[in-house]
DNA sequence: AATGAATGAGAGTTCATTCAT
DNA sequence: AATGAATGAACTCTCATTCAT
């Protein structure tokens, strides 16, 4: 699928004084900026050093190259959903419905507050998207839902709750980040996650009868 | 958000010869196998013209410019898909869940069947998606879809029909997308489409009653 | 009338460095010598490039884009025969009859003497011509000559006053240059001048009567 | 001066049938509308066989290059301009001043009059300027003012005649031609003509005395 | 550690001209 | 005579990355 020489794609340095680390940081947001205001076609190194306030050649000595900025910015972006979806899905003092539920409005919701930069990344895709830190990203949403799955289907088989899993966390992403592609007003947000929650939720019920 | 000048981006001339016929299909053919082999990333004029044995020159005859090439493939994608759509969505002898079901088993399979080059179109999308051309495809789907929920819910309100629609539509296209990005046996693309139709089933029988 | 995105036409940045201004200056030398040699038909960046022994990146660090490089030339010249004109007309302790005709001598020997890449400049006028900053240097000239006027012909009406200016500085600069566009000799241009200034004089002195 | 193939710039052949001559004069009209519509630099053959609704092949039948085709209108131009200016000058029925001045202000309208076409020609005369059929027309003008000093100035040195018609027509051409440069109202265009008529004649007037 | 000048391959696109039909 | 498809060298400009200072 070509794809020529594959290069490291996680940071080059741990920042280990506060100083680099304000670097990092500023070169993060400034990528953001950059992503934002310009689009991905137009997200160049020397446009994120230059908005950063930093000279290029710094901003290679924290990031080998220029997939490892936006790998960097997606994996704070996973980060933080993933730690969103957690604290919902793990809940168990709430039945599955409702915290699946309470899972697709808290999801979309934030899709949206962050629609901009997402779509963005979304084009620059094809250059972390192969990277093995973005698989093992991914890998870490899905035991989160695996588990869940043997709560809310405890008598499906495997193979089966496995697939619902599966089936339920694709649609939540990929639809959730289409939708967010245009933008929405809070009310349509709302909607649109009851409908998914419908939806999912149905289809739970159906298949753990 | 980025983009600059809009141009045309629907063909040139219309080949009025069989030569010229053929000169097209020439250049589709080899940005497909560019498209395939060498990436999104590496997909430029210089090498499309090189495959399909043409000069450079020619290439920009019939395509004013590399976002129509990868429109032109899109939009021949988008045909297919929509005639085979339709053809399932609009016959009246089968109830709406059964055509549901078909539908769903059918575009699964179409979307693997033609992976490699829906991933490539996919990370090129930025160059042709704001295209007024493109919106049109869109809307054509959106139609048939909303006449076939118009059969299948009928006794919902409009708003909810409609978002309904817009719902399964939605995760048709964005998990089908997603879920052909990985080489899939036909026993999982089958597996995975019931579960599929289960969900929209489950969904369209609770919001129908 | 043509022209359609308009960029940038002055420098990209300064040169900081004596490093840079070398750089700057070999540019600006090669360009030079590629008008000359070459002609303005043949003036590419590349080609600049080559003969200053710079690469072609480095080339674009300096000058935004071609039509760049050749309003810098025009710009220097301008410069340089603004100070030569200023310097004689503004030296109140000479007639002004006679600071004319010592302007004329000056002037065509200075587009003489510039002759090859006068020509070349001209060729490539389209480039740069519309440019705001080419406008202003045209209008610093044209005080000059006003300021001029108000000595040589104190009793004339405002507007008569500014057409007499008008017409000579546009029969100087045209007339120059197109004088200096075939080769000439020191006697030819000699009594070219001298002709050119009994014609103004004699035109003064009726219209100050 | 640079230039590399030289190629011949007249008519390919002569148009003997009707028919040629239509298309000839078909291309030589779409021909202004490209120059004054698009500009010099856009004026491209292809543009000019389309607008012409011609094929490029008969274009170049007609036309051996694309110079050949701008030395033609400019060739045209200044058949016109000729027989105006001789129409003038040979009036002998009245004095030289009274017909100079009404040279100056016919020419001053004329080239006002076809300005648009005048900035893109000049715009393209690195193309056609060094032709030899370029070098006749201008001796032709050149031998009409010849004539006219004898009469205006007999009682002059011949080297200084000529240089009395060289300077007069020089600024008559050049001034007129960067005059016209800027659209003028028809008060504006008679005043700078009597502006320049006066110089002319002040300068006559001395130079004969 | 930090800089930013320098690189140059490579991109998209144009257009004068030819020549087989 | 007329066509217009085909050519491909040439053009301007970008940008990820390096490395001497």
């Amino acid at each position: 699928m070509a794809s020529a020489r594959k290069a490291q794609i996680s940071a080059r340095k741990q920042p280990q004084q506060a100083r680099s680390a304000d670097l990092v940081a500023a070169i993060l947001q400034a990528a953001v900026q950059v992503l934002t205001t310009e689009g991905a076609q137009r997200f160049t190194t020397a446009r994120v050093a230059e908005k950063a306030g930093v000279s290029i050649g710094s901003l290679y000595q924290y990031f080998p190259n220029k997939a490892a900025i936006l790998f960097r910015l997606q994996s704070d972006e996973w980060q933080q959903t993933t730690t969103l979806l957690h604290g919902i899905l793990d809940d168990q003092s709430r039945p599955p419905p409702v915290r699946l539920r309470a899972l697709v409005h808290a999801f979309l919701q934030s899709e949206c507050d962050e629609a901009a930069i997402r779509g963005a990344l979304d084009d620059a895709a094809p250059l972390y998207r192969d990277a093995p830190e973005s698989k093992e990203a991914q890998a870490r949403g899905h035991r989160a839902m695996q588990a869940f799955m043997r709560e809310a289907l405890p008598g499906a088989r495997p193979a089966e709750r496995a697939r619902a899993a599966d089936l339920i966390k694709m649609t939540l992403g990929q639809v959730g980040k289409h939708f967010s592609e245009t933008p929405r007003s809070r009310a349509e947000i709302t909607a649109y996650a009851d409908a998914m929650a419908d939806m999912f939720c149905a289809y739970l019920e159906k298949a753990g009868a």
